[in-house]
RNA sequence: GGGCGCGUAGCUCAGUGGGAGAGCGUCCGCCUCACACGCGGAAGGUCGCUGGUUCGAAACCAGCCGCGCCCACCA
């Protein structure tokens, strides 16, 4: 090390992250560690796809969380010696980002309609151009180590074509159809969505009964209803077919009031006695339930209901053109002065809103294409049951499981501009419809020549993220890419998001790959807002990471997020970033403790003294138990062993105890000191890395003889032949014992810089004397009798103890030590415990007891 | 309506059959020549409730109470 590194070195008492981050960053990125060569086969290297996040996000704490899973797992891999890729790219985010730009054009009094298609879309990937890198950003300041040389985007030529060939393949397999079917129409985004992307809401709504006279008699049906003005609409009436009450009416049939419209009675199962009065209006064209009892029972669709959400010419010229609110409060206002509104009740139920825009779901029937899912799903299924994929935590996968048994058709069109137009013409003339991968020649129809019209409608943005990671990598053209990083090893995710994406990808990538798109899926746990709430923008709860990145350093926030985070949700702590960041501080300071006083040795085990085989053989425990946990996906106990291994056992203990040796140092002649502890430090930084990649190559820099940078050294696999019981019973026993003593020390009431003069009953390890600062007597040449027994260690009367505290303190072991001795007593007592309970246990009572008993006795 | 998860120290969480743990916070003592983002020490818990299984339960089983999430077509 140069004189003018060793005096930043001395300078710098506090790890500075921002000192550190961006250029450690940079010359990580600079020298290509992130791009791996694309060689070799997919078992040997590693790779992880991100999910994509969308253009006009912004790092929140999930991303945080996810994203430094992710590159921890890969940085580990990488030191291990694989090629890994962590393939990095943005979704397009239809919808999402249609409103973003949306919104701006309105500011500037623009309607998207004024700009025409093309204008808009231009003006959307002006945008893309200009904010779509921010996140990507975001992302580097975590320390992401991610292929952002071979950043992808789902709108790119090549990602189009993929999506394209899954569209025509799927469409020539049948399972892509066009359809008229009831769909979730969102009024906010004037789009129809998946039932994917509805969430259902408690909502305090009317109930409105309603009667229908029954034709040729004078009585009537009462139906309930909590949208009176989808009875325009209705074209029947049903009731349960073991309903004794109206057994002999069906088949016959009601007027529907305001409308006149005959309507039969039927008999269906979906209906429940005991709702209401057991009578149900069927309105399949606009709900999903009487959607698919009209289907069964063949009856007429009416759509009374258009897009724009105002009443349709079907609804009759008193109703159009109103909205269903306006028609609502007018049906309502007709049906009380016709004499059939029966009643109306206050009423909570659970409606659809569109999980987007947050409307009120509108359902409807709307001509859309669609995808049957039962087929792609049989073998999605199998995978998972064989463990070909594997969930973690496990639980998950019945999770999957359910929903893909009970799957359902996917309406997969969009009525937007931003994203995968449908890549679909029609011909008006002849009424041919063709699906291809390119638009046909001339834009002419091959029939009859007439000229062709393309589909409006965009694809359901996760109808591309189902490719993502083999798309991403240029599927369909075979790439060096896809065939050394495909398949992928791990997916890791929310669990929002299991359906949306996961099972698509495992479904679309056994499809066209005919192999698993990953090994492992990793559901992460979402990490809510400090009070418990759900952490978001728009509730106020939201806790920006960069600010923390900011404040504490990237690496204290990694560090905070896998610590923190569980198989469960968690509520965000701010005192586990802290940790991190005292962890970062505290590694760098011993570091300098090191660094500074190593001479010119460098890394090398030493195993003459007890206490250097000890650091050794926990240090090599430690590089075991962290990597194993982070096998488990298990990061929060990965972390806090780290810390525990930083802070106890190598601060704490290892380094004061080789203090003298290191202070007398290299040029006293103890070599080892400085060598073992240089081994020691290197170790510790290689297992700290992956979680906190900064400060870590930034004190590898200083190390001397290192040969790459830390980024890409080798992983430390656990070095099973310095695991030594024995060196760590002597230093447990030594750490112990002084711990004691300085229990009874300040207990006692003997100030801290004070020697305690003692006598050692057994040889004593120097460490025990010097950290309990005792001043032992060699000759045992001592004046009056020991006041007190600490272990094996007597102490004298001498002037700093006061013998009141001593006395006190005497009565309180003998307490305790009691205590003990009754509580052995009793288990040993029990017949049944010594004949039941296993050997090693019994025996292990039978010890302490033992020990307790002769430590009391000690005592007097 | 069904499913999943959770209830442990003031706070956030570990702990899945043999003496209740960590971090933060609190209290006491230390600016000891790596670090006050530090060092040493301490206090603090009928492990939601009730039964059961067991020699032994925070852990396993059952029921209940409370909280959260997901799925579902009772209008």
């Amino acid at each position: 090390m140069d004189s003018e590194r060793r005096a930043k070195l001395e300078a710098t008492t506090r790890y500075d992250p921002a000192e550190v981050e961006g250029r450690i960053y940079a010359g990580w990125a600079e020298r290509g560690y992130f791009t791996p060569a694309a060689e070799g086969t997919p078992d040997e290297n590693f790779s992880i796809a991100i999910p994509p996040p969308n253009v006009t996000g912004s790092l929140h704490m999930g991303h945080g969380l996810n994203n430094t899973i992710q590159d921890t797992l890969v940085r580990r891999q990488r030191m291990a010696g694989r090629r890994a890729k962590w393939i990095i790219g943005t979704d397009h985010a239809g919808i999402a980002t249609q409103s973003v730009v949306e919104k701006e054009l309105r500011k500037e009094g623009v309607d998207r309609h004024e700009l025409g298609r093309e204008g808009f879309v231009e003006r959307v990937w002006e945008w893309r151009e200009q904010y779509g890198g921010r996140i990507v950003e975001q992302l580097q300041r975590l320390g992401a180590s991610g292929d952002f040389a071979n950043e992808r985007f789902t709108l790119d030529d090549r990602y189009v074509a993929a999506v394209y060939k899954v569209f025509v393949a799927l469409h020539e397999k049948g399972l892509i159809y066009r359809d008229n079917y009831m769909v979730n129409w969102d009024p906010g985004s004037h789009s129809a969505i998946s039932d994917l992307e509805v969430e259902n809401r408690e909502v305090e709504d009317t109930l409105y009964s309603i009667d229908y006279p029954i034709e040729g008699s004078d009585r009537v049906l009462t139906v309930a209803t909590v949208r009176p003005e989808t009875m325009l609409a209705d074209t029947a009436v049903a009731v349960n077919p073991g309903d004794e009450r109206y057994r002999d009416l069906v088949g016959s049939h009601c007027i529907l009031p305001l409308v006149g419209r005959r309507l039969p009675i039927i008999a269906d199962d979906h209906v429940d006695v005991e709702f209401g009065t057991g009578a149900l209006k069927i309105t399949p064209g606009h709900d999903p339930n009487d959607f698919e009892i009209g289907r069964e029972h063949g009856l007429e669709e009416i759509s009374v209901i258009g897009e724009d959400g105002r009443l349709t010419e079907a609804a009759g010229p008193a109703y159009e053109g109103l909205t269903a609110a306006e028609a609502q409060e007018r049906v309502v206002a007709d049906l009380r002065s016709a004499g059939v509104l029966a009643g109306e009740e206050p009423y909570v139920h659970s409606v659809p809103f569109s999980h987007r825009s947050g409307q009120r779901i509108e359902p409807l029937i709307s001509l859309q294409w669609f995808c049957r899912m039962d087929e792609l799903a049989a073998p999605a299924i199998a995978v998972v049951r064989e463990g070909r994929v594997r969930f973690t935590p496990e639980r998950w996968e019945r999770v999957y499981l359910d929903w893909m048994e009970n799957i359902r058709p996917w309406c997969v069109s969009r009525q937007l501009w931003w994203g995968h137009q449908l890549p679909v013409w029609y011909c008006d003339d002849c009424g041919t419809t063709i699906v291809a991968e390119r638009e046909p020649e001339r834009g002419t129809c091959g029939s009859c020549g007439g000229t062709l019209r393309r589909d409006e409608d965009v694809l359901d943005t996760w109808f591309s993220s189902a490719l993502w990671p083999f798309a991403a990598l240029g599927w369909p053209e075979d790439t060096p890419e896809l065939r050394a990083f495909y398949p992928t090893d791990v997916l890791s995710t929310a669990r929002d998001i299991i359906y949306l994406w996961v099972a698509r990808m495992i479904m679309s990538s056994l499809e066209f790959l005919d192999d698993v798109p990953f090994a492992d899926v990793y559901i992460h746990s979402v990490i809510q807002a400090p009070d418990g709430r759900r952490m978001s923008k728009s509730l106020g709860t939201g806790i920006d990471p960069l600010e923390l990145i900011d404040s504490h350093g990237a690496d204290a926030l990694r560090f905070g997020l896998l610590a923190m985070s569980s198989s469960q949700d968690v509520r965000f702590s701010e005192a586990k970033v802290q940790q991190g960041r005292d962890l970062a501080n505290k590694l760098w300071n011993a570091s300098r403790l090191i660094l500074l006083n190593a001479g010119n040795s460098s890394p090398a085990p030493a195993t003459d003294a007890v206490e250097d085989r000890w650091i050794l053989s926990r240090l090599e425990r430690t590089a075991e138990l962290v990597g194993s946990r982070l096998d488990e996906y298990d990061f929060a106990h990965a972390a806090l062993e780290l810390y525990r291994f930083v802070y106890s056992e190598l601060c704490d203990w290892y380094l004061e105890i080789v203090k003298p040796r290191l202070y007398d140092g290299p040029e006293a002649g103890d070599h080892c000191a400085a060598e073992n502890l240089l081994h020691v430090l290197g170790r510790t930084l290689a297992i700290a890395h992956p979680l906190m990649p900064f400060v870590t190559e930034e004190i590898w820099s200083y190390m001397p003889a290192r040969e790459t940078e830390l980024i890409v050294a080798p992983w430390p696999d656990a070095d099973r032949s310095r695991f030594d019981p024995e060196a760590e019973a002597e230093v447990a026993a030594a750490i112990e014992l002084t711990r004691a003593l300085r229990r009874w020390r300040e207990l006692a009431g003997v100030t801290p810089g004070s020697p305690l003069s003692a006598r050692a009953g057994a040889p004593v390890h120097p460490l025990v004397a010097r950290l309990a600062r005792l001043e032992l007597d060699g000759d045992g040449d001592r004046g009056g009798d020991a006041v007190a027994v600490v272990g094996t260690i007597e102490i004298f009367p001498s002037e700093h103890l006061d013998p009141d505290s001593v006395a006190a303190r005497i009565e309180e072991q003998r307490e305790r030590l009691r205590a003990e001795v009754a509580r052995a007593e009793g288990k040993l007592g029990n017949e049944k415990f010594v004949a039941n309970a296993p050997v090693d246990v019994v025996d292990g009572e039978r010890d302490k007891l033992e020990r307790y008993r002769a430590e009391l006795e000690e005592l007097g």
